[in-house]
DNA sequence: AGGGGGACTTGAAGACAATGAG
DNA sequence: CTCATTGTCTTCAAGTCCCCCT
């Protein structure tokens, strides 16, 4: 118990009470499973690149907010440290709370660097398991008062940031269109750019990560961010002196080390913290724990260490300081409270000496959170619906269906017969037999639907105090389930609102469309738990949990079934920003750069391939190809009760056109019924196969009909160890952006760089299909804009018969309104048609910008498939603050890219 | 080897908040 | 200052892939 620390039984994580509320520190990493394997799977694998370093150091990073503002002036990049992710440190409210509770978070925890394969990593991973000191309760009061603080902390970033706003789309301006972009793009890459690339460059690449990372140089980096990351993390990681640092790294790892060996051996976890072992460990850590404790609570040392720290750039060390500074200052105030608090730590966690630090499984040690929230229960509103003509009276529960079908009145949905025929069989079933609704087509739901618009309108209307008062209580609400304490860490939760009943939205074609998603209660749902922590008290009196499990293989903290599919599952699970995540982001990444290692090799293999006498082999190259060139999804096998989509392995005949005399025409719903249309030039093996596939089938036969995903996947892990199809995605998207900035990138201002980034991410964009949908106003704005240009057109025209004019002598003529116009000179004139002229030119510019990105969305290759690496790196290198290209919550998620060295290359 | 359960990532859309043009 | 636009955050559906069992 000493560990799960939170004795209480429902923590507030804000509450000043808690003087024992959990503390949280910051966390090592323990590997992961996964990383494990990976490590040894690439040993295996000869090949090796080093990277490692980079990640690996134990600091975390940052935790400034304060700098940001600091670096939106300066053009650069500050440090690493220095960017701004949550600290919960710097609200000032936190300062003011009472409460604390210690945690912070630092979503950055080190990470082991997953993808070390020398050494020199391997070990430090071994190391980062264990580690986590805990501490009882109090001690770590100051932190507390960040949790509350975390959301506080937050605004003023983001009020930062919203100077800065992003560069948007405007500048952006391609002359080509998307579609010509996408096949240009794909074949260069094909072709020219990619192989080449993969030979040369990449092997200097790789030599240079490599000596960057190991060793000594790399430590030193480490260190040199430290200081800052300090700021972030707080409590654990202290900063003060050098000393520490050693004392942190000799001290503690070395005895995690030790541990950290010894479990591996051990096969079976138990989780955590048996007492007895532990205990004795427990007090060696604790010693140093506390000592590192007390540095912690320093702010002073923090600022004065940053201060010290040598500055790594010339060029960016200035800004790194103040970025510094600021950040100190800020951390000054917080640091009162958290001295204090520090004394009494009672406990210490144990690193988890288990056995499981081999094992591949373990996701955490201690686990503790406050279960999920419920939606409120259904309030009637007693408006009727018109059957035949005739109001109708319905019981709470028929009405609250018949609102959320009225409700959709003006949806698409609303044209679909089967989401109708969806709806009114499970509607039906709720009036019962024999009710007097029999029809669907007589009912009018209009009178509903009115009500529904009114109430949003007196929504819309309250007054902004109103809105305030209404998001507080709700919030007040909320407050307990936001967090979860993990490894003594305090980090965000994900989705910890229960899914409210509705009526399923399916995407594309869907056979469920329609149907009523039930209201989901207590007994759906199962909870996981740290072993001794607090069960979460059921939110809805006389009711509770389906089951509580202590299961620290998964990074759950709840789930229940779906209840459209209840073969499917609905999770509860951490942010983005939490460490866990965070952990196997960077491994995603790790791997995909690991391809660019195997990838000569591997398109060498399947070019072979495509010419095999095996049928199966001849189709996993084809379908490798596919992948790769096109970076299609694997395509895994759907049931009848889902919509009609496919993937690569799932492709059908007629989704893929043979055009004379080497062109494919691919025409199919992905992901999301997201249609795919592009039509490819490819190697005449290809362009062979693909018709031999072809023959003797019908257009709705599989393409690959000896082919799945699993065969597939299974083929490509002989080729590097941990490699799938969706590996290709992330490799081929990051190494387009590494390529094309380093490539486009020039000298000039800031703003030019961000449209030369955005250039970057939307040819990443076209080659993953990453569609939106044209907004409802888009042709509005469109003509709006032509307008405009035609009205500039005409001043424009007007400018120049007046300079003609003017050049001979004669006055200008009358305007519109028949009124004389000021006489110019030549000089006047021609600026102003050339300041005229720039306005037409930009306007297009933009149109052109806004039509070509009307349906491709940039986002979502921004927080999946782009290496945050390569952006900071870039954003370093060229003095971009990274804030232009990373919003709030990407600079959260990725708080564990922040401290890339500005060399990296992907 | 393949079927299915299970866990986790990826994705577009909608809700909501912030900005900026007029 | 208001309204339209743009940007951010939330929601929850829909993928991928692992692993275990038979």
């Amino acid at each position: 118990m000493v560990v799960e620390a939170p004795a209480k039984h429902v923590f507030d994580f804000d509450d000043d009470d808690d003087d024992d509320g959990p503390v949280v520190f910051k966390r090592n990493n323990t590997l992961s499973s996964k990383q494990n394997q990976l490590n040894s799977e690439i040993k295996k694998a000869s090949s090796q690149r080093s990277d490692g370093h980079s990640g690996s150091r134990a600091f975390y990073v940052q935790a400034s907010n304060g700098q940001s503002s600091s670096s939106l002036k300066n053009k650069a990049f500050p440090s690493s440290k220095s960017l701004p992710v949550r600290s919960p440190i710097l609200s000032p409210k936190a300062s003011t709370s009472s409460a604390r509770t210690s945690l912070v978070k630092s979503p950055v925890a080190n990470f082991k660097t997953p993808a070390s394969l020398n050494d020199h990593s391997k070990q430090a991973l071994k190391q980062n398991k264990c580690n986590v000191v805990s501490e009882g309760k109090s001690p770590i009061k100051g932190a507390t008062e960040a949790n509350s603080d975390d959301d506080d902390d937050l605004q003023p970033l983001s009020d930062r940031l919203k100077g800065i706003s992003n560069p948007g789309t405007k500048g952006v301006s391609t002359s080509s269109t998307a579609q010509s972009h996408r096949l240009v793009s794909k074949t260069e890459i094909k072709g020219s750019t990619k192989d080449p690339d993969d030979e040369a460059p990449l092997s200097v690449r790789v030599n240079m990560k490599s000596s960057a990372g190991t060793s000594s140089s790399k430590l030193y980096d480490s260190d040199e961010k430290k200081p800052l990351a300090s700021n972030s993390e707080q409590k654990c990681s202290t900063v003060k002196g050098k000393l520490e640092k050693s004392s942190m790294l000799s001290g503690k790892r070395p005895l995690d080390k030790g541990n950290c060996s010894d479990q591996s051996s051990a096969k079976k976890p138990k989780i955590s913290d048996t007492p007895t072992a532990m205990k004795s460990k427990q007090l060696t850590v604790k010693a140093e724990k506390e000592k590192a404790d007390e540095d912690d609570d320093d702010d002073i040392p923090i600022s004065q260490r940053i201060k010290k720290s040598p500055p790594s750039n010339s060029k960016t060390s200035s800004m790194k300081q103040k970025a510094a500074k600021v950040v100190s200052s800020s951390l000054k105030k917080l640091n009162k409270k958290s001295k204090k608090e520090f004394k009494n730590s009672k406990y210490i966690k144990s690193t988890k000496v288990s056995p499981s630090s081999g094992d591949g499984q373990k996701k955490w040690s201690t686990l503790v959170h406050n279960g999920v929230i419920f939606p409120p229960p259904y309030k009637p509103h007693g408006i009727k619906l018109l059957y035949d003509g005739r109001p109708i009276d319905l019981t709470p529960e028929q009405e609250e269906v018949a609102t959320m079908f009225a409700v959709m009145k003006d949806t698409d949905y609303m044209n679909k017969p089967q989401f109708k025929k969806n709806f009114w069989e499970d509607w039906s079933k709720l009036l019962g037999k024999n009710h007097t609704i029999k029809d669907l087509d007589k009912c009018d739901f209009t009178p509903i639907y009115e009500w529904h618009l009114q109430e949003k309108e007196k929504k819309k209307q309250m007054s902004s105090e109103e809105k305030k008062a209404l998001k507080e209580e709700k919030l007040k609400q909320e407050e307990k389930y936001m967090w979860a304490i993990v490894d003594r860490v305090k980090e965000k939760v994900g989705n910890f609102r229960v899914e409210p009943p509705g009526l399923f939205r399916g995407r594309g074609e869907h056979p469920k469309m329609g149907k009523l998603k039930r209201r989901i209660r207590p007994s759906d749902i199962t909870i996981n738990i740290g072993k001794n922590a607090p069960i979460p008290e059921c939110p809805i009196p006389g009711e509770s949990w389906k089951d509580i499990k202590h299961d620290n293989t998964v990074t759950w903290l709840a789930f229940w079934n779906d209840p459209i599919n209840p073969k499917e599952f609905k999770y509860v699970f951490l942010a983005a920003s939490s460490s866990l995540k965070g952990q196997s982001d960077k491994e995603k990444y790790e791997k995909a750069r690991m391809l660019k290692e195997y990838i000569k090799n591997i398109r060498a293999a399947y070019t072979k391939d495509f010419t095999s006498k095996d049928v199966t082999k001849r189709q996993i190259a084809v379908a490798t190809y596919l992948i790769d060139k096109l970076a299609l999804r694997a395509g895994n096998e759907k049931d009848d009760d889902e919509a009609d989509t496919v993937g690569c392995c799932t492709l059908k005949v007629g989704n893929v056109e043979c055009i004379p005399p080497n062109k494919l025409k691919f025409d199919f719903l992905g992901k999301d019924s997201i249609q795919y249309v592009n039509t490819v030039e490819v190697e005449l093996p290809v362009y062979n196969a693909i018709g031999q596939f072809h023959t003797g089938k019908s257009k709705s036969d599989d393409l690959f009909d000896k082919l799945d995903t699993s065969k597939l996947n299974a083929h490509l892990k002989e080729l590097m160890p941990g490699l799938t199809a969706k590996v290709f995605r992330t490799y081929n998207a990051s190494i387009t952006l590494d390529e094309m900035l380093n490539k486009e990138t020039k000298d000039g201002d800031v703003a030019e760089k961000v449209v030369i980034y955005q250039r970057a991410n939307k040819e990443v964009a076209i080659i993953c299909n990453h569609q939106r949908s044209i907004s409802k106003s888009h042709s509005a704005q469109m003509s709006r804009l032509t307008e405009k240009i035609t009205e500039l057109k005409g001043v424009l025209k007007e400018l120049k018969i007046d300079l003609d004019r003017a050049n001979k002598g004669k006055p200008p003529l009358k305007d519109a309104d028949g009124k004389q116009k000021r006489n110019l000179t030549p000089e006047v004139l021609e600026k102003k048609i050339a300041q005229t002229n720039a306005k037409i030119e930009k306007m297009e510019r933009d149109m052109q910008t806004k039509e070509d990105l009307k349906t491709v969305a940039l986002g979502t290759s921004k927080i999946n498939y782009l290496d945050p690496r390569i952006t900071v790196a870039w954003c370093k290198r060229h003095e971009v603050p990274i804030e232009k290209i990373f919003n709030k919550s990407l600079l959260a998620k990725f708080a564990w890219a922040m401290d890339v060295d500005p060399d990296f290359r992907f």
